[in-house]
DNA sequence: CATAACACATAAAATCTCCTTATGCATAGT
DNA sequence: ACTATGCATAAGGAGATTTTATGTGTTATG
């Protein structure tokens, strides 16, 4: 490290001067004046100590020592080129979504497949991880989160709201005769009691209980396992419809009410950083997204 | 060419920090403050249109695309820096002299070994030519020329002031019961006698004579064959004693009258661009050389 | 847990670099 | 000789870069 390198815009115009042999050609060819050039040339011989071009009448031409490291800086400045070239080739086709488990698995991962499809130079990576992405910080293009859409200097989209109902097998929903009024599924184990989600919605419905308490922290990353239980008969659990809406339609879930709570505002959003809302790859991805959920929602 | 590159001076930036791992110890590295490489390296970003880092609590970590670009721009760097060592290099040992051929033939030829041994390190190269060199279009670090030592730009010093007296093999003279005025060399072929300084030498000696005229400019060039000449018999030259010395003390010439005949300030001059007086090879030979001239002027 | 230490971000102001304009000079070609 | 071409140079200014000063968030420490 102990060299220190010329001003590097000298650089730039020594190597185009040298493949010219004229400082006007490469005054052209960079965009600039002749005189700029001649300046940049004279700062240039005085850093390195020594002449690099020799003035003849009508062409210039490189002393020794120019000649022995115009093709070094050329090589270099191909160097740098390629290594642009690469990184806009990288940051165009390469899309890196960090994703909550719930909407991977519920929504993301059946229909991701029609993105790689529609947009074959892109390469998707997605990352699935609980906490609340921080783009400063974690190399990520675009995050599915859940929450309340409030966050600094991100844009975010809402793609499904947080609402919830209960959901059981239809067999044991007939093991009790079938579900009349929300108290009946109180006669049933409820899948993870503890549920905040529980206490809001037997409130809405007008149910009283002192079963059901605890912080009301979300627990949607592990909706997928309740919902599998409740398929499986083990109990009542309150779920998205949304996301089960194909256990509905086969019948192995059902949803004794249409009511649901849910809390104004939550939800799963798409986010991404304001400033690259313009990005190609990151329209592209957010254009698909919100008409996949577009679609989803007609499909009701 | 079709890739325009980012501000030079950000990757120059970038290098370091991405071989640090922080914009602290970059900015020490580079020595400017650490507000700097922040701002550089946002300029970067938003010319590649990808963050490059993540802000990471104490440190900085290079992205993907980064990293991918990283290992490319310091071996650009490095590339770079080896040119410009290899250029100190080629320009601290390697030392191009052009010189007159009569200079280089009486003086130079028989000393420059000497030169060579003390500095093993400097690799000279001899040019001989007759034209007066223009350093800013021939690629020549020193010139030895003859003149009156008035040019621009240059620093010059007198080597061999030129002053010239008439020398003959000792035979010729004997061939005319020796030469005791003058006018006796009259008796003698001239060896070019529309040499100028024929004139200027009887002129002096208070010799009249038409037969000599011509152009009063220098015909130093050729000394060498007119002293050849002269060793072999062949008539009278009017040379530079400095030169002959050895002709001299070996008694294949003679010269008979010590009278010389001299243009004030003509002579033979070392002479180099101002500018570049105190590079090293420069100074190293300049010295040798003076030294030489000093020990030859010492050993009459 | 509070505090100090550390690292990066940001805003405003001061520099300083670099470019352009305008001009001069030398050479080559007609 | 005269014109065109090409480089050098000076002066002036626009813009880029740096510094100073300060803020925010994180880790380490008592």
């Amino acid at each position: 490290m102990a060299v220190k390198l010329p001003p590097l815009s000298s650089l730039r115009v020594f190597e185009a001067a040298a493949r010219h042999g004229s400082f006007t050609r490469a005054s052209e060819e960079l965009g600039m004046t002749q005189a700029a050039v001649s300046y940049q040339m004279k700062i240039l011989e005085e850093r390195v100590g020594t002449p690099l071009f020799l003035r003849r009448p009508r062409q210039v031409v490189l002393t020794e020592t120019g000649q022995r490291i115009a093709p070094i800086i050329t090589e270099a400045f191909e160097l740098l080129r390629a290594a642009f070239v690469m990184a806009e080739d990288t940051s165009h086709n390469f899309l890196s979504i960090t994703t909550v488990t719930t909407f991977a698995t519920n929504f993301l991962a059946e229909r991701i497949g029609s993105f790689q499809i529609l947009h074959d130079d892109i390469a998707v990576r997605l990352d699935t991880s609980m906490s609340l992405v921080d783009f400063t910080r974690e190399d990520c293009d675009l995050g599915i989160r859940s929450g309340d859409g409030q966050w600094q200097g991100v844009e975010a989209h809402l793609l499904i709201p947080a609402i919830f109902s209960p959901m059981l097998s239809p067999d044991l929903a007939q093991s009790i005769g079938g579900i009349k009024k929300p108290s009946d599924l109180l006669k049933l184990p409820l899948i993870d009691a503890s549920d905040p989600w529980w206490k809001l919605w037997f409130d809405s419905m007008g149910v009283q209980s002192k079963e059901f308490h605890g912080n009301k922290r979300s627990r949607m990353g592990i909706q997928m396992l309740e919902a599998r239980a409740a398929e499986a008969g083990q109990g009542v659990a309150i779920l998205t419809p949304d996301f089960y809406r194909d256990a509905l339609r086969r019948g192995s879930l059902v949803q004794p009410f249409n009511e649901i709570c849910c809390d104004e505002g939550r939800g799963y959003w798409l986010v991404y950083p304001k400033a690259r809302r313009n990005i190609p790859k990151i329209k592209k991805f957010r254009d698909w997204l919100l008409n996949e959920v577009q679609k989803h929602a007609c499909s009701l």
